[in-house]
RNA sequence: GCGCUCGUAGCUCAGCUGGAUAGAGCAACGGAUUUCUAAUCCGUUGGUCGUGGGUUCGAAUCCCGCCGGGCGCACCA
């Protein structure tokens, strides 16, 4: 069982099988090859092929710029000495045009140190090359990304937000590396709590309230009935009324439910064009309603589906041992069944009946390789269900399903992220307050900004800093919510990132020139080496964010080259050195934003040219 | 009770599917500014990786037991 909850076996990693071989034209002439998937080869045609090696960047500075731990997962199958292995390697090794002569270190290492000349020619090509060094995987998948998923009638609130940050930086990355990307907003209009808000739409509505704000009007109507179902019966039965009206299609309902969608619409807009974030697809569960009882009914036909207490079930088919079994539960007794239910005994399907028509639908519609649904951690079971029932449903598809989850945002409290009050934060209020707060700082560090390019600062570094905060974490810990760090300009925030990024631009701006056309470029110090080596890591780090879906790699890589970034401008002076060595630096900076700035867009964060 | 997940520096978190002396940010302390934005940089202090076993050349990482937290366990999604 992967962590992620990865159904069927997960494709090889696209940047192993990356060396452009059908990449559209326009992108092959700047493609490059990664140092280290050169090394990988090189080492690769040492060693006997049924080896895979393994190149990485060196776990100490000391040791070089990277390793490989090959000779000693050699040795021990051999029951050879690693060092031997080792040495044995590095005689048959060709790394010359690339690197220092590698040594054997320690248990058995192989340490490589890139040579200077060689990063300067990288230097140069990555100066050209419009996509920072990113190839354009070898073979393009068609991928539906389903995030966000909020509900109609109800204000986005901070749960939605990692959903919604996650799901458009792994889309972001997926696309930029050249895959076709569906992303398909799969909102709940559909449910029981419509009874309700259609019986407070009818007897409680404040129109004028609704004008002013539908969200809060809808809001308080749901809340209004729910809290009256609870005590009386006729409230409770009144409302049931209304939903098998609605689901009977009587008109008037069918109006109202449209006019709460429209509603809500119009507050997702709203907040999406605020934060960046676009859709393909809004499908809601409405959407595959009329299929519901054709599922239901197919997976009854080839018995995967049976009756049971009146509601129809998938029971386990003992296909795997019982402790991976998804469909068993243990218990004192021994195990029992945990069945996934498809159809409630009242006739209604369930949600998991509405994902298996989505899935059909999708199928269909898209003939996707892989579709990512990007939800909280605590539905880990409905998906594991979910996959092992389609499996059972379409036993021939190659469909790859993947369950990437997250954990919870606290508050201060380490509980749940929650008002003062208790209530849940609305997501719009949130982003003033990222704004407001950004802009109070501004205000302070740079009081001759302009009011409306503070305003516009501001919401690209509170917006920013909500994002980064949400990223950089691993997608699984919970974490803990918190302005003054996220809106620090110190240490591991987007507002640091940003920095950097600004400080370059105002270098261009005081030296009034674009980039140099620089025929060599010379790495004399070490900080220059740094940044020029992690400024080609870009191109090794971006593909493994999709490996597992964690876009928190790409975070800490730009937090890295940020830092690497800041060292060179503390010890190298850029216009006021002179000649090649300025025009060097100048083309360094340059790289260094663009990469700043390409990273950054793919987290969906944006850059102000000043700050 | 069962399952999932987490437990790493005072705090917040990384740790790339077994590699070298466990890293970063914040906080604390000490330095650097006639400057390309100090919104920064450099340095110091700080950890029996919850705990006890196991697997092996080698474990924060894999396996088993225990302790503690979070979440989930058929008609909500």
């Amino acid at each position: 069982m992967l962590q992620t909850g990865i159904c069927a076996r997960p494709a090889i990693a696209p940047w192993r099988t990356a060396f452009c071989k059908i990449c559209p034209r326009a992108f092959y002439r700047f493609t490059m090859e990664t140092i280290q998937s050169l090394l990988q080869a090189r080492v690769q045609a040492a060693v006997p092929g049924d080896w895979v090696v393994q190149v990485q960047p060196a776990a100490d500075r000391r040791f070089g710029d990277y390793q490989t731990n090959i000779a000693m997962l050699m040795a021990r199958q051999q029951k050879a000495n690693p060092r031997q292995v080792a040495q044995s390697i590095l005689e048959r090794i060709a790394v010359e045009d690339l690197c220092f002569p590698p040594e054997v270190a320690g248990a058995g290492f192989l340490n490589f140190k890139v040579r200077p000349e060689f990063l300067a020619a990288r230097m140069l090509d990555l100066s050209k090359d419009p996509r920072c060094g990113i190839g354009a995987v070898a073979r393009p998948k068609k991928m539906v990304v389903d995030f966000s998923s909020p509900n109609v009638a109800k204000p986005m609130h901070v749960g939605h937000i990692r959903s919604t940050i996650l799901g458009d930086a792994i889309a972001r990355v997926a696309e930029f590396l050249g895959h076709a990307v569906v992303r398909d907003n799969h909102i709940g209009d559909w449910g029981t709590q419509f009874g309700m808000l259609l019986l407070g739409w009818k007897r409680e509505l404040d129109p004028e309230a609704l004008q002013r704000d539908p969200l809060s009007e809808m809001e308080r109507l749901y809340k209004l009935v729910s809290a009256r179902c609870k005590e009386d019966p006729a409230t409770l039965e009144a409302a049931r009324e209304e939903l098998v009206r609605l689901q009977g299609g009587d008109p008037e309902n069918l109006g109202f439910w449209k006019e709460m969608i429209r509603l809500s619409q119009g507050q997702f807009d709203a907040v999406y064009g605020r934060l960046g974030v676009r859709f393909d697809v809004t499908l809601g569960e409405s959407f595959y309603n009329a299929r519901l009882k054709g599922v239901v009914q197919d997976l009854c036909d080839r018995g995967i589906a049976r009756e049971s207490e009146g509601a129809f079930c998938v029971f386990s088919d003992e296909s795997v041992p019982p402790e991976e079994d998804p469909f068993l539960i243990r218990d004192r007794e021994g195990w029992r069944p945990n069945p996934a239910l498809v159809q409630k005994s009242d006739g209604a399907a369930n949600y998991t009946t509405t994902d298996l028509a989505t899935l059909e639908y999708r199928m269909e519609e898209w003939n996707p390789e892989e579709i990512v649904y990007v939800t909280d951690g605590r539905q880990q079971l409905h998906f594991r269900q979910l996959f092992a029932v389609f499996r059972r449903w379409k036993p021939g598809s190659t469909l790859r399903l993947a369950h990437v989850w997250f954990g919870t945002i606290l508050g201060p409290d380490g509980k749940p992220f929650k008002t003062r009050s208790g209530e849940t934060v609305r997501l719009s209020e949130l982003l003033d307050e990222a704004e407001e707060r950004a802009g109070r700082v501004l205000a302070e560090k740079n009081p001759d900004l302009p009011e409306a390019e503070r305003l516009e600062i501001a919401r690209l570094i509170g917006l920013g800093a909500v994002k980064y905060a949400d990223l950089l974490p691993n997608r699984q810990s919970d974490y803990v919510f918190s302005w003054d760090k996220m809106l620090s300009f110190q240490g591991n925030t987007a507002p640091y990132l940003q920095n950097a990024y600004v400080r370059i631009r105002s270098i261009f701006r005081k030296a009034g020139c674009g980039v140099p056309q620089c025929a060599a470029l010379d790495l004399g110090t070490e900080p220059e080496r740094d940044l020029a080596l992690k400024l080609l890591q870009f191109g090794e780090v971006l593909p493994q964010v999709l490996d597992d879906y964690r876009p928190n790699l790409l975070a800490n890589y730009l937090f890295e080259l940020a830092n690497a970034f800041h060292t060179f401008y503390e010890a190298c002076p850029v216009l006021k050195s002179e000649g090649a060595l300025r025009e060097g630096r100048l083309l360094l900076c340059d790289n260094a934003a663009r990469v700043l700035q390409c990273g950054l867009g793919l987290l969906g964060i944006g850059v102000p040219e000043r700050m």
